[in-house]
RNA sequence: UGGGGCGUCGCCAAGCGGUAAGGCACUGGAUUUUGAUUCCAGCAUUCCCAGGUUCGAUCCCUGGCGCCCCAGCCA
């Protein structure tokens, strides 16, 4: 792991006070949480919340956190998704040690409690199909109607129920279904489905089964059979609650497990539903899942943003219950504070401008000492070349400078990190005018400090790199996938928001010859340009990429 | 307009009847060979609104207003 892992001191919250309720009257000893990902797609930033908070409450607690896979839904799950998301759990820095679960091991057992409603007269095989059942359901206003299916026997029931588990019947034709309250002002509680047919491949238990249990009829159950004191959900799973409790009440199980809700996360300036990430991609939007843009984990992962950095987002946006909107500077902020401490400086110019130092002896060559963090000498220097040929940005020049600019303009002065103080004397261009080098002079006692040897001072300090002894590389300013705050906000098609400066390339980039043989898992401050790391998928040896993870705050670009 | 939930600074968020924590943002100023970092200072007489109870209410009660969730054989 890259950095400082300092436990950011836990903020209150009502999960945390009831916990400690729980512990201090003894109704837990310990608690265990879980995190219960269906695996149908990759995990984001939203998922790192809950997470954190599961794995985090079972760590400050002392209890444990076990990962279950919500595998109810063959249809939508595949191998591929439990692989990523055990993946990124771990690269969050959790580790669920012996419990790794699947509501798909509970299926025998779900059978059976299913077959024990039934036999209670709690559950009755429906007939009708997906639409009659619908019309029958009743409104938001207006109470359910019983299906003519409701009052079947036991026996038929249960004869109809083993059918359906034998594979006798196609997809869709019947249901098992709770027999509640069809005038349940609660919707979930009208007769809600336990099971349906669904002939198909399931990921983990194989084609063992032609019947599936609905995501209520499995997951307290499950919860319970892992003997989870605290089911930490999202609040739209509030609703459900009843249900999650009438099955606990109804059915032998061998604990009491509790539901509790928080708000998920909205992040702004990007999309979380699984649908728009989906449509992102196979549009050809983005690259693909793991796009640096993309709020998925393994996205962020490959942008370069640390995992103690999102832990610790994690934990400052706090849990509550309120509906909120956390800004996406938060989240950057945090990939700041962590890489401000552990990134190792160097010096990379992205769009290069040649300044040819006229005074200083073609035939020579400097080695400079350069600090690899300001603030931390223990990690010590590196050695930079300087020779009569640099590069500079070509935004660090302007030939008409605007008000408070205070780089490099004709005739004036600029520092040049860890080296000379340097004067511009003029600029060289082709036919069409357009600067194509520029020409300045150095002043040699100016290696130490900011100010000249009459003692003036230059308010400038620019980085640069050596032209002879620059490595080439192609780098990717990432920035925000949309341009508005809320491109998820309803009526308008999220697409029309998205940014189109969301990626710029660079092909032409000159970096000091120290970042030739950089490790990828390194991430670097480009001084005065940001936080980055070589991009995993693309960057060879022979052909640099780099991506950027964060700009630096720049109060000067604000005004 | 059925049921459930939420409403404290620009954005999050503590607070649980005793007189508004903290973070981010923002504004000043200091240090600085990164317009970075760091530092120091400022930043809600007020808690959606209106009544009520109380010596005292953001916290309790009543009534409004606003927003979110629920009518998948998704999770």
């Amino acid at each position: 792991m890259t950095s400082n892992d300092q436990a950011a001191p836990a903020a209150n919250n009502f999960l945390r006070t009831i916990i400690e309720e729980d512990l201090k009257s003894g109704k837990h000893s310990s608690i265990v949480t879980r995190f219960p990902p269906e695996p149908n797609g990759y995990l984001h930033i939203g998922h790192a919340k809950a997470i954190c908070i599961n794995f985090g409450l079972a760590r400050d607690f002392g209890g444990r956190c076990h990962l279950r896979f919500d595998d109810t839904n063959p249809a939508r799950e595949e191998q591929e998704y439990i692989d990523s998301i055990k993946e990124s759990v771990r690269w969050l820095g959790f580790d669920w040690g012996e419990h790794l679960y699947y509501a798909s091991d509970n299926f025998e057992q779900l059978y059976q409690w299913a077959t024990f409603l039934i036999e209670g007269g709690k559950a009755y095989v429906e007939d009708l199909n997906a639409d009659e059942i619908r019309a029958h359901r009743g409104t938001l206003t207006e109470p359910g109607t019983d299906s003519p299916y409701r009052s079947r026997s036991v026996g038929e029931n249960l004869d109809l129920f083993s059918r359906m588990h034998a594979g006798e019947f196609p997809d869709g034709t019947r249901v098992l279904r709770a027999k509640i309250d069809m005038a349940s002002p609660n919707i979930s509680l009208r007769d809600p489905v336990l099971y349906r047919i669904i002939h198909a491949p399931h990921p983990h238990v194989g084609d063992a089964w032609k019947i599936y249990p609905m995501y209520d009829f499995a997951h307290g159950q499950s919860d319970a059979i892992e003997r989870i004191t605290h089911s930490i959900c999202t609040l739209e799973f509030e609703s459900h609650k009843p249900l999650y409790e009438w099955f606990l009440d109804n059915l032998p199980v061998p604990a009491r497990p509790r539901q509790y809700e928080f708000a998920r996360l909205n992040l702004t300036y990007t999309v979380m539903s699984k649908r728009k990430l989906q449509e992102l991609v196979q549009l050809g939007i983005v690259s693909g899942w793991d796009d640096p843009r993309m709020p998925t984990l393994v996205g962020i992962k490959r942008r370069g943003y640390t995992a103690a950095a999102v832990r610790n987002f994690c934990e400052q946006i706090g849990v509550g219950r309120s509906d909120s909107w956390i800004d996406a500077s938060i989240l950057e902020d945090c990939v700041r504070t962590d890489l401000n401490e552990s990134a190792p400086r160097a010096m990379a110019v992205l769009r290069p401008i040649k300044l040819v130092i006229d005074n200083y002896p073609a035939d020579r060559t400097e080695e400079l000492q350069a600090a690899n963090h300001p603030q931390k000498p223990e990690m010590g220097n590196r050695t930079i070349f300087f020779s009569r040929e640099i590069w500079i940005d070509a935004d660090d020049f302007m030939e008409t400078p605007s008000k408070g600019f205070h780089r490099l303009t004709v005739g004036g002065e600029v520092k040049l990190r860890f080296g000379y103080i340097i004067k511009c004397t003029g600029v060289f261009r082709d036919e069409d005018g357009t600067i194509t080098e520029l020409h300045g002079e150095y002043d040699p006692a100016s290696r130490e400090g900011i100010h000249t040897a009459d003692g003036r001072k230059v308010k400038g300090v620019i980085h640069w790199v050596s032209a002879p002894h620059a490595v080439a590389a192609e780098v990717r300013l990432f920035d925000r996938l949309f341009s508005d705050p809320n491109p998820d906000r309803g009526g308008a098609d999220y697409k029309q928001f998205l940014n189109p400066g969301s990626v710029e390339t660079l092909i032409e980039c000159k970096l000091e010859a120290t970042l030739a043989g950089a490790d990828v898992e390194t991430r670097y401050q480009f001084e005065r340009m940001g936080y980055f790391r070589q991009d995993p998928k693309d960057s060879l040896s022979d052909k640099l990429v780099f991506n950027r993870i964060v700009t630096l705050r720049d109060a000067w670009i604000k005004k």
